[in-house]
DNA sequence: ATAAAAGTATGAGATTAATCATATTTGCTA
DNA sequence: TAGCAAATATGATTAATCTCATACTTTTAT
């Protein structure tokens, strides 16, 4: 049985190992170790804010967050998604900004903190860390370069799919049922899709017509895999 | 007066001081040197394809690219432009990816190549130009975001003025006569907008009626400033 | 120089999706 | 567990933008 030191060491972290710190020698592990630490967020609670002064990086131990930012008339816009093993903050941080948007626990989440400082400290000492860093970067601006020509040349319809396909690929399916593995509010998954939260209730209610979802209460039970790629119209 | 020589050698290089190799040793500017070679294009020439793989990274000695994406029915997005200076083709290199959008002159243009292995090997020996990358990067997503939010939130109108200040901070203004930098076609501008060439059309004509800008042939001339600014409705 | 092609311009109609209004249901708190 | 607030659902109307059609203008190629 593990103690609870055990489990929020970085050593025995099975976050770590999924992580870009999954390549750091062990020796720099145990330091990581001591000097990061590690925070528990209730569902909702805001880890960093928009407009704050990044301090450092953080870590997911366990737990979902996302990454938020508001536009028009505070209108919440989704910016990315992550989940244990991740880290987050890091754009800001690079790019010595404020941050521009928030990250709030999507359900109780643990999550560990490396200060400015340190990261960078670490990011000099381990090549590979720092080129790990490069390679997230790379797919993080791949990944809104593809959502942003899907919300450039897409319909509602298509994207709507699309949503459920990247929630899907982000955070998995219960395997029992077939759900998502995360309940969005409607009007989450309107500030993903980039419309407003009527139209998410009317699509999501023509899914379930098609039989391409089922909706049991806050679930979404993906009920024709291939129906939903094909109405994502994602070969182009 | 310089040879031909001198103008194409990094070390006399005037795009290389802005650019990330701007930090870089003297000694590693001139083995740059030895291992880029530079070729013209004339304008609308591809430097690389989509889906093609990535060989090396692309510095710009002197010219306009885009990098554009075809989306549903081919229909372009342009996602990203680059001027003297600034390096391009570092996205699909560092996530090892096929290119996942072309690259192609906007006018005449000399661009450079530095082979894949010994830019890996540059940012190996250059802690200071990894971390440049890490920052561009860093600014690329943020670019990205912010204009993904843009095309979810704001209205057509709004994008277009947006588009006209984006190309202005890129390229910017002829000083005699105000007018942008650079020609696109509307139906580039409709590529990088998200709307149909028609629109594009239509709101110059009204921009033009309504004094924030003068169209004069291919030429747009930023009449007003400040009406512009608040066309593109930036204070959220 | 002239024809052909590409790009720009404008109108009318169709369509998508937003907005506003109002039920209904669900979940939380006292 | 009743009551209230929030979330979900659905309809009607409106507004924005796309599409299709056609005309005009500029550029390009022969």
């Amino acid at each position: 049985m593990k103690t609870e030191l055990e489990i929020h060491s970085c050593l025995h972290c099975n976050s770590r190992t999924r992580s870009i710190f999954g390549s750091l020698p062990l020796d720099d592990v145990s330091s990581l170790d001591n000097l990061k630490s590690c925070s528990q967020y209730k569902k909702g609670q805001y880890i960093f804010s928009e407009n704050g002064h990044p301090l450092g990086l953080y870590c997911i131990h366990h737990g979902k967050i996302k990454l938020t930012t508001s536009g028009l008339n505070g209108k919440e816009q989704i910016l990315r998604l992550f989940k244990d093993g991740d880290i987050f903050g890091y754009r800001s941080l690079l790019s010595n900004d404020r941050y521009n948007c928030s990250a709030v626990a999507l359900e109780d989440a643990s999550v560990c903190f490396i200060p400015k400082d340190n990261f960078f400290e670490l990011l000099k000492a381990n090549q590979k860390v720092s080129f790990e860093l490069l390679k997230l970067l790379s797919n993080n601006l791949k990944q809104a370069e593809e959502q942003l020509v899907s919300m450039a040349q897409k319909n509602v319809r298509e994207r709507m799919a699309e949503a459920l396909l990247f929630f899907k690929a982000s955070f998995g399916l219960n395997e029992t049922d077939n759900s998502l593995n995360i309940a969005f509010s409607r009007e989450e998954i309107a500030g993903f899709v980039g419309t407003s939260t009527e139209t998410v209730i009317r699509l999501l209610s023509e899914f379930n017509h098609d039989k391409i979802v089922r909706l049991a209460g806050k679930k979404i039970i993906i009920a024709n895999l291939d129906k939903l790629v094909n109405t994502a119209n994602l070969d182009h």
